[in-house]
Order: structure tokens, then sequence, then C-alpha cells
DNA sequence: ATCTTAACTGTGT
DNA sequence: ACACAGTTAAGAT
């Protein structure tokens, strides 16, 4: 991949989470993997080595990142959000948008979602929407449960998907 | 309560 | 054109 990102890690309780950040702002959120090789909260730059435009904003989105996330992670609301800057189809910006006005606590249906973007029968693509999230808990694709209130599917693993909605005092 | 089946749509190959 | 996916509602067991 030639993306001049920015990649900067964020260490939690729950782990090492990676953010990588374009000119526009965040563009994906990694799940911590196990294997990261920095060690503390270290910075790498993006592929092409063009750390000369790794600009002060960068920092400042990273902060907000990282508070933003730790906040989530202990089930609270964040008061602030770095720039979002994903990358996917109208359809899927569309989903993703509305997974934005779920507030902490709160849970919704793929169905619901469908029939709020005005496809009411597109279901299932929602969930290949919410699959294809890059910006997992930020934006929050854990508040989606299947129709009969059950769990539903995640990317992330299960696990996270029930320890997110725990934390946010959701009972399945 | 659990399983099977038949729709349906967006996306990648 | 085809297969798949974080679904769903209905029918059968």
């Amino acid at each position: 991949m030639k993306n001049n990102h920015v990649e900067l890690s964020i260490v939690t309780p729950d782990g090492q989470f990676t953010a990588r950040y374009t000119e526009e702002g965040l563009a994906e959120l990694d799940f911590p993997n196990g294997h990261r090789p920095t060690r503390g909260n270290e910075a790498e730059n993006g592929a092409d080595g063009d750390s000369s435009r790794r600009l002060p904003r960068v920092r400042k989105w990273h902060r907000a990142t990282e508070s933003a996330l730790k906040t989530i992670l202990t089930g609270r609301e964040p008061k602030e959000f770095p720039p979002l800057a994903m990358a996917g189809t109208d359809f899927q910006k569309s989903v993703w948008r509305q997974l934005r006005k779920i507030s902490r606590g709160k849970t919704k249906s793929y169905g619901e979602i469908a029939q709020a973007i005005g496809k009411p029968n597109a279901v299932r693509a929602v969930g290949g929407a919410c699959g294809a999230n890059p910006i997992p808990v930020l934006v929050p694709c854990h508040r989606v449960l299947a129709a009969n209130k059950k769990i539903g599917g995640f990317s992330g693993g299960l696990d996270w998907k029930r320890r997110l909605l725990a934390r946010e005092g959701v009972s399945l």
C-alpha cells in the first residue's frame, strides 16, 4: 500500500490499539492483535517514511482519539472525537453515519439501521457494512444487535462485543 | 426453544 | 455472473 498514513499506537488496560491517520483525520483503528513490536506509546511513520508530513494536528487528533477510546472502554461517553476520515462506499458511509447516532448504552438492530437509511430490505448488506467499519469502538458497531435482541456477530470477536456492551450497562 | 429455509442487498472476485 | 456476509421472518420439529 502506498499510502502516506501515519500509524500511532494507544496503550490501554485492554491492550495496545493502533490508529492510522490521513491528512483528513483518523482513518482506521485496530483492536489489540497480540504482536506489536513497539513497547510503549511510540510512533511509527507511514510506509513511505514521510515523517516530515507528520503535522502537529495529527498529534492533536491522536490525543483526542486516545482520550475518546479510553473513555468508551470505561463505559462512558467521550466529550470529544477526532475528525474521522473513513474510506468506503456511499452505502457504507451512510450506515456508519447512523452508527454514530447510537449513544452510549443504547442499541439498534440491523433492520432498524437499514430502515434509517431508507433501504429497509438491505438488512444483510448493513451487516456487511458494519463488518467493514474501519474504526470500531469509536464508531459503535458493537451497539448493533440482531432483531431478536440476540448478540449477532462481530468482526473483532464476540468477546469484545459483549465486553463493550457490558461496560455500557447493556444486558442481553 | 431450536432448526431449516427462503428471501434480500451490497461488495469483492 | 457468482458467492458470501456481523440478517430476518416464517414454518417445521
